[in-house]
DNA sequence: CACGGTAATATGTCTGACATATCGTCCGGC
DNA sequence: GCCGGACGATATGTCAGACATATTACCGTG
């Protein structure tokens, strides 16, 4: 069986689907579905023919759809067979679905911005919130995250874990339950900056003193100081990620917007 | 079959887990994790005890299971069982586990504050892009849903239903994937007020003049009024929410904060 | 006491069958 | 010729029973 590439494993935090079949099912019709193989209110394959084309049994893949299903992104009727959902059915903020919407390469930058955007109006917010909310645990969580980012702060790979868990962090310290719900997107994000930053050189270190500032800022309680802190870091990520995108960006989706480049302007985004 | 009660059915627009057996099965247990029955890492009845349980195969069991696992409520483990997830795991911003929390008279009054509070970092800023970026379409949503504000404002339980559009269509207005995707957030907050607001009179029409500025600023490209506007409006919906929750609220989290009453002050929670 | 083998157990997978809703088609009547 | 009901085809929904596999707990042996 596993007629497809074989054994690719991760080395810990898997994907809450993930490794059993309908797990790796699911993953593949939910990457093809974001990616746009299947128009939305199309019908995906069939049951009997995913079973065919995966060597899975019939309960297999209806577990697979079960997935997909509480995820928006497809529907079941009978006898009309299965489709797929519309963009806004999707669960967007779901850690799965940011996953393969942001695969790398394949993320088409209208949607890239779209999740800064929506970065530049949470996160700044949430640090402010973090300010006046923080206890001594999860400001040490903060603290603990940045410490290890300035031990890291040479070598983009290690770089990357202590960065998101900072931003988890500030999350964490508003004590909101739905604040800290934005972790997924977050995290989605910026392990997708990190592989496309990693395509090009330079010492991840340069945002390190804009963290400190938001640290510094969430301790002496300076709502407002953090809350600037946290989008001039979001402005610098902005700004990376513009250049970036601008030359490795989504091959698929470079349809309408021709010589128009989308602006990213922060600021104004969030007001 | 069927043991438990019979035909509890919506009129339209249905979760996404909904009418079938899974969907049924998965509403149960999940309102159960949320409602703290199962604590966290706590082991859920076996398949086959909810087989038993439910009158159900274990295929229907299995499949439920996958839905509430895709929603991060459950994981399952080979030989140990499946155990109920820590809060951080749930997806909180999934239609389904937002409604199951805020589920009438169940809710606690902490999640309902958190709900408002993010609202109030989301919606103002949304306001703000939707000035911005609103296209002709988008507007006369936006302007639609208003005009049948208008037009019901004499009766609650017809209020709603555009008043939901309303917003909607103001993160519509956006054009961002990922504001959009807050509709569900907002969804469940204002179904959840109406029916805790509908215990108490009052005609539903005196928020009608703030939804209009809302609408004026957006529609004339203002993005501080709009800004300013929805902000004014969800400090109103504070003040109502906090007078009925202290009176009406959750029977069962009355714990901690015995007399310090939970501050919702909106503007300084946004800065 | 440490260690290895073994049985028990809950989930994971497979199979084949039947149930049911729904769509397309065909046929007869008006 | 057009309309409407009957009927079969079809894909999902459900069921039942069996086996596979990982992991734990137990137990006996060195």
């Amino acid at each position: 069986m596993n007629t497809t590439s074989g054994g690719r494993r991760r080395k810990k935090k898997q994907a809450s689907v993930a490794v059993d079949g309908a797990g790796r099912i699911a993953e593949e019709i939910g990457s093809a579905i974001v990616a746009g193989v299947y128009k939305p209110d199309e019908l995906v394959p069939g049951e009997i023919e995913l079973c065919r084309r995966y060597g899975a049994s019939r309960s297999v893949v209806r577990e697979a759809f079960k997935l997909l299903s509480a995820k928006g992104l497809i529907a079941s009727r009978r006898r009309t067979g299965t489709r797929a959902r519309p963009r806004e059915a999707w669960n967007t903020l779901d850690a799965d679905v940011l996953a393969w919407r942001l695969k790398s390469g394949k993320a088409e930058p209208k949607f890239v911005f779209d999740v800064l955007h929506a970065r530049a109006v949470v996160e700044p917010a949430a640090a402010a919130m973090a300010a006046r909310s923080h206890t001594r645990a999860t400001l040490a969580a903060i603290e603990e995250a940045f410490a290890e980012m300035e031990r890291t702060a040479h070598d983009a790979a290690l770089y990357a874990d202590p960065d998101i868990r900072f931003h988890k962090a500030v999350l964490a310290a508003t004590g909101n339950d739905v604040m800290i719900a934005f972790g997924a997107l977050t995290e989605a994000a910026l392990g997708m900056f990190v592989r496309i930053a990693s395509r090009h050189p330079g010492a991840p270190g340069a945002s390190l003193p804009l963290h400190r500032s938001v640290f510094a800022a969430i301790r002496r309680r300076d709502a407002e100081g953090a809350h600037a802190a946290m989008m001039a870091l979001l402005e610098r990520t902005s700004r990376n990620v513009e250049r970036n995108v601008a030359r490795s960006g989504g091959a698929a989706s470079r349809k309408k917007p021709r010589g128009r480049r989308i602006v990213v302007d922060t600021r104004r985004a969030l007001l």
